[in-house]
DNA sequence: CTGTATCCTCGTTGATACTG
DNA sequence: CAGTATCAACGAGGATACAG
């Protein structure tokens, strides 16, 4: 992309733009979106399958994570009028699309583990 | 890399790994981080100057968001102890390192703004 | 200029219980 | 099974004042 870094000046006038694309980054950083997200990145799965797999979610937090991805358009909700009802998840082409930033950076962070965990470390012990 | 979502066993395993990426990726999705570090990239800044560029963050939280980049070893802090005191904050060649992800994912939010807005539009006519 | 120290509020989260 | 409703607790964040 042409979004150069190097202009200190383009952050003048995208200061909107920049609002709008922290407030999406944002649902990122989010304790679980990413998770539940990566997750249906292998293919649909019911409500409870995530549950499960999602370790430590709470019933409400999935629900709402959810409900979020189904408004912005990431994930796909369908429901099947059974009884008991079966309501199956999976992400949309825009989440699928989501998904290989979201790894690159997901890569970054893994490969940086080590040199994180090391700079915290120095940072703490001299801050004795 | 070779972290293949399309293995949905693949999540079995590496939950231990994925905490510390979530919480590094949280850091990310923080409300002044990625603002403060897309601001670096661009060369050196001194405390006011991020101040006043990044509009609308308290001193406290300039602090507090510059301290834990700093402690992450993504920032470097140097003082020059005239009067009044001198401060330079400068990305590291990991926080340097941190902008390319980030910078695809920052690409990735705003080509799809008007998508996700027009599904949010969508989902709010529905729910009435 | 560059912080630190309090206080106080608001939003987010989790636990729990209930419904279709 | 898949939610919704309600409530309590906690912590992030802003405002303000002060210090080196």
């Amino acid at each position: 992309m042409d979004v150069t870094v190097s202009d200190p000046g383009a952050f003048q006038h995208v200061t909107m733009q920049c609002r709008k694309v922290s407030a999406i980054l944002s649902r990122v950083g989010d304790k679980w979106t990413v998770l539940v997200v990566m997750l249906l990145g292998g293919g649909p799965r019911r409500f409870n399958d995530i549950k499960r797999q999602v370790d430590g979610i709470s019933q409400r937090m999935l629900t709402l994570t959810l409900r979020g991805l189904e408004r912005d358009g990431l994930v796909r909700r369908t429901v099947t009028p059974t009884i008991p009802p079966r309501v199956d998840y999976e992400l949309t082409p825009m989440g699928f699309s989501l998904l290989e930033p979201v790894q690159g950076l997901g890569a970054w962070a893994q490969a940086h583990i080590p040199a994180i965990e090391a700079a915290r470390a120095a940072f703490d012990a001299k801050a004795v």
